[in-house]
DNA sequence: AGCTTGACGTCAAACGCTTGATAGTCATGA
DNA sequence: TCATGACTATCAAGCGTTTGACGTCAAGCT
């Protein structure tokens, strides 16, 4: 099994999410916002009106754990359900301007991380790592 | 902050890593072992002897979470708690022998999606890949 | 020696998520 | 028209983890 086992690319590639992951974390917590609520937000405010369990599937998570988030973030004023105007059962999701605000100064955070990462890698390398890692997503999802 | 949110480096970084993961976890299943339990021998086995908080340590997760797993793992016989020679209270961890069997079988798990993964990459871009990898790590650590 | 500091391990409580099960709603076809 | 099926949302229970606090132990300092 080799002992080089650490040096894999699946490790290193643990090793910087959890690495990205930590410092979002961190610089989101001054805000009140834990990264998760920041994911959520960003994705009903780049695809309005989706149900929950739609959302949940889109972010790889079970839909308790999105119903969750929206109670938590709906709670705060950030984010509204409205009825579907056809499913009477479906709630849209919608972002209240509350919840763009602190989306803004969240993202403005979000950000600052993501340019610092391009900038210390290089515009050129930066989109070779886009490329790269969507061919292991790819890779690994229909494996 | 742009609708194109989505396309950045961290989003697929994410999305690369929960995808390696939960084949890992998916494969993993059918030989009884968690993608955690995993983590914890390979650690384990490549450097013997460490106590369970420096263990935590590096595998950034909190002590309690590896005491455990290392209960578990002891429950099953492929992990001893030996008592450290200097520090009484310390306990250094080694893997049994029913431990480097089971290691073996899973490694090969893994061996086995590392393998898919750079040979869908090509062994010029998994190195590449590697060593970006690496960069944004070592770039996010001292942000 | 006595005391403080730092580190390890463990207990208890709280939190978040997953799994499983239940109820409600609309679309499809007999 | 009505029954079946698919999908959504929610509740309840279980599991794993984090957080906070406590007791223990070795090393360093006064």
């Amino acid at each position: 099994m080799g002992l080089g086992a650490l040096d894999r690319v699946t490790w290193a590639l643990r090793r910087a999410e959890l690495a990205v992951q930590t410092l979002k974390e961190q610089r989101l917590r001054p805000l009140g916002m834990a990264a998760a609520h920041y994911t959520l937000l960003i994705s009903v405010h780049s695809e309005p009106g989706l149900a929950g369990a739609e959302l949940a599937r889109r972010l790889n998570v079970t839909p308790q754990a999105v119903a969750s988030l929206v109670t938590r973030l709906e709670g705060r004023g950030q984010l509204e359900r409205r009825e579907h105007p056809r499913h009477r059962h479906v709630q849209e999701l919608h972002l209240t301007d509350a919840g763009r605000e602190a989306l803004r100064a969240a993202d403005q955070v979000i950000a600052d991380i993501e340019r610092h990462i391009t900038e210390g890698l290089g515009p050129e390398e930066s989109a070779q790592l886009l490329t790269l890692l969507d061919h292991v997503s790819k890779t690994v999802r229909n494996a």
